[in-house]
DNA sequence: TATCGTAGGTACCTAGAGGAAAGTGGCTAG
DNA sequence: CTAGCCACTTTCCTCTAGGTACCTACGATA
């Protein structure tokens, strides 16, 4: 039997104590998390089949086991209503929802600032990429 | 030639469309940024070897991949001494530097919210594990 | 002469995440 | 009587992130 709860990777003790924040970024930012507690955020309650076309490129299997760990860490709220065929409903819980300002620093981060990353990466790979390429 | 600017899973272009933050998250949060940028930011400009023992589980390859990812994308500036023995410094950028309320933000929900995550998960496991354990 | 130290580069190998596809159960529509 | 639906579950397979180990240059030190 498969654990549906599993986690990517355990970080090491040591790096706990080197960056406070690192279980938090676990917790949060761990793979899928984002686009799930997003879209659950933006679209409200919905089917396990609606996630998973709004986010399009997820397998069913990832997907559960995303949603059974943002379950376990109290993050998804999930209703199961045993008719035929069965119909489960995920919403964000209001631990979840405690998350928005944290998102929306982000999104605040990235409009004023991801521009500066792509041109860094521009300026790196001129600088980097065949340097003896001069004329 | 192995390229030391790799980055650990390129996103799908789909789930940036449902979640338009995914590109800061990874930029931000890939595998080991946050305890390097929070030991840039922590510690000020400082050498390869020393970030290598504070951050202590890394290893020599993964941490010169990792900084070069931040320099490539501006988080990190790269100082090279060509001395003998070389020397080279690292050090936080200005762009890098304005990630810090975003941090800030993490560290606060983390005080207020981390324990609810841990009540969370014990409590799932002691629905879930071994349900029928009763006397 | 041999060893040490820095800041990596490189080759090889393994563990594990994640994708693809098929199975399951029970009712319902054709 | 078959096919379809939902929400998974399971098996199999691939890919790759990351670990180990060894290599480099050059000078200082023992």
């Amino acid at each position: 039997m498969t654990d549906m709860t599993s986690r990517p990777a355990p970080a090491p003790v040591h790096s706990e104590q080197a960056c406070p924040i690192v279980p938090v970024v676990e917790i949060v930012f761990s793979r899928w998390t984002t686009p799930i507690l997003w879209t659950l955020n933006e679209y409200g309650r919905q089917r396990f089949v609606e996630l998973e076309r709004r986010i399009g490129t997820i397998t069913a299997k990832v997907l559960t086991q995303r949603l059974r760990q943002l379950e376990r860490d109290g993050l998804v709220l999930r209703t199961y209503h045993p008719e035929v065929p069965p119909r489960v409903e995920y919403e964000i819980s209001d631990l979840g929802r405690s998350l928005s300002p944290l998102f929306a620093t982000l999104a605040t981060w990235s409009a004023a600032h991801l521009g500066r990353v792509e041109a860094a990466r521009l300026d790196y790979d001129a600088a980097h990429r065949l340097p003896a390429a001069r004329t």
